[in-house]
DNA sequence: TTGAAAGCGGTACCAA
DNA sequence: TTGGTACCGCTTTCAA
């Protein structure tokens, strides 16, 4: 039925490995018949089959992104069509498939040795959170590509792209210093969230920074709902002293702040000013609209690709330094009405 | 260096074929030496090329979503993880995998059949803004199994799942018609637009069915952008009468709306209902909250894969009627205060 | 510049 | 119940 290298070589009265060349456009076959031959191809409709050409070159043109699809969610859910646009936007001119691999941590390490000894992909993209100590081991003692997406903090290095999320914090920090903001206060998040964590120190780096002397940032980590951004406002407004100024993890807890300010008569920006991180889903559209930090999506999973498609393409000369790269990408400061007094 | 079949057999001391033989658990195999062989297997780490097996078989066990990823801000954006989580949900328990394709509407007629002939997927799931005539009448021709996802406009029959856009625009109407709302206008979308004329003619079936008369439903097709519900509240209330209560084509379209009337000193839901389609990303955070639809998206990506699933199965059976289910999703009716006069 | 043949790592049929 | 062997469709030496 399908057309195969063999038929059009007996079309053209040549031997396979002449098709062969052909295809592959080798320089030792005359124009003449790369010309003819290709025109029998286009005649016959002919097109090579990927599970052949794979199998004999040991690589199938594929390249996966791993991840746990039943974290709902979580910050992929929001970015994921971003994140998938970016990685094929360069996997794709490089005529590489980008396949979607849904797993869980816990069966991770087993998973990754499977699919990588399987000749699945040629290089996996990685969630962090689902890319444990061991199974890095495992794949770097395969000589497999990968790269991570998001911050790795095992005692080896690993190829990983990030937002700079404590940059970017210290940014958001800097605009209410500017603001004339003084007493600040983070909401959201939880202790040991690798997020939380380089969030709030990059207000801190900026309280430092400023010298912002007396007035220690206060964190309350109560989760990154709605309901515990709302929750927390509560609790800050009856216990203590009031801060002027409110870092939130994400949209809802910020959204959720809003929300118990409103009720309790509290103007923003005038009394206390609110900022978040994340553009997306609902900063532009709250009232206040929020100040935040826009994440460039697009460009962590374009990052990640390039960063892999390297790598496979080092591969075979042996140069095991560039394995190594890293990117930040610095979020970029969106000014609104939450956090400008004037 | 990867271990082979070759290798177990050698191991072993059988042959090729009886080591295949256990690998797919035939029944002609003893017991015993399946327990021993397996054992050599694990001992030695072995796991079979995905790439072997798919040319000897023929098959690459593999599903396909082919999408426009450049179409940002479409439906498929906010949906996307969902729809992805769903389409796993079915193919990876079957041992497939997921891989998605970018390619524009104008190039996907060649794209698809080469596609096709490169054996790079056991079958395919289609958005329906790049699925052309042509290219459903070369898939039909090429006997290759697909699914499309959203509604089909053209001769033949087409595989295909959707939500039911039309019964839900009935149903958002009906609850309307219930609140006591009886002069509704439609705003957003534009001609031609295939989900603006289902859903427009949903409301319509809903006034004629409940024979709302003499106030026949306006439609105000702008864009289904905040700036242009916003726009057309405002030529709304300028000219002729005012209607009481909008259908809004998206989220943005209702916040944008929202907005107008809150400046114009209108109250929603008392003298103006509004309600929209999905949920997401801002129904439930705008003030007053949207009453909307919720769009099953994870189960539209589970529909299309066991519909492509099961032709994929079916194939070798000829069952050829089989291939042509139709799936139709129900929307949920979320009511909130934007449409509840009490 | 072209051809022949041995892989790549499995499957599947037929014989033993 | 096992083994031998001819594929699957393309690549890649090595000869001609």
């Amino acid at each position: 039925m399908k057309v195969t290298i063999k038929d059009i070589a007996k079309a053209a009265n040549v031997a396979k490995s002449t098709v062969s060349k052909v295809l592959n456009d080798s320089p030792h076959i005359s124009i003449a018949t790369k010309v003819r031959i290709r025109e029998i191809m286009k005649q016959m409709n002919y097109i090579p089959s990927s599970l052949a050409t794979g199998l004999a070159r040991q690589k199938c043109h594929n390249i996966s992104l791993i991840i746990d699809l039943t974290r709902r969610n979580d910050f992929l859910n929001f970015f994921f069509y971003n994140i998938i646009g970016g990685i094929e936007s360069v996997v794709g001119p490089n005529n590489y498939e980008l396949t979607i691999s849904n797993v869980g941590r816990e069966e991770s390490r087993d998973y990754l040795t499977r699919y990588v000894l399987s000749q699945k992909a040629d290089g996996i993209i990685i969630d962090n959170s689902i890319l444990t100590k061991d199974s890095a081991e495992d794949l770097r003692n395969l000589g497999f590509p990968y790269v991570l997406i998001g911050e790795w903090s095992g005692p080896k290095m690993v190829p990983c792209v990030d937002i700079n999320n404590r940059l970017g914090a210290t940014r958001l920090t800097q605009h209410l210093l500017e603001q004339g903001y003084r007493n600040l206060a983070f909401i959201g998040g939880g202790e040991n969230e690798p997020l939380f964590e380089s969030r709030s120190a990059g207000v801190i780096d900026a309280l430092l920074q400023e010298d912002v002397e007396g007035n220690p940032l206060r964190i309350y980590p109560d989760g990154n709902t709605e309901k515990a951004g709302y929750h927390m406002v509560s609790t800050i407004l009856e216990h203590g002293e009031i801060p002027d100024a409110l870092v939130c993890m994400n949209n809802f807890v910020a959204f959720g702040a809003l929300k118990r300010l409103k009720e309790k008569g509290i103007s923003v920006p005038q009394e206390i000013g609110v900022v978040t991180f994340d553009n997306e889903p609902l900063a532009p559209y709250t009232t206040p609209a929020l100040t935040c930090l826009h994440m460039d999506t697009f460009g962590l999973g374009a990052g990640a690709a390039e960063l892999l498609m390297s790598q496979i393409q080092e591969e075979s000369q042996a140069n095991q330094d560039k394995f190594l790269q890293q990117k930040w990408l610095m979020p970029e400061l969106i000014v609104r009405e939450s956090s400008t007094k004037r």
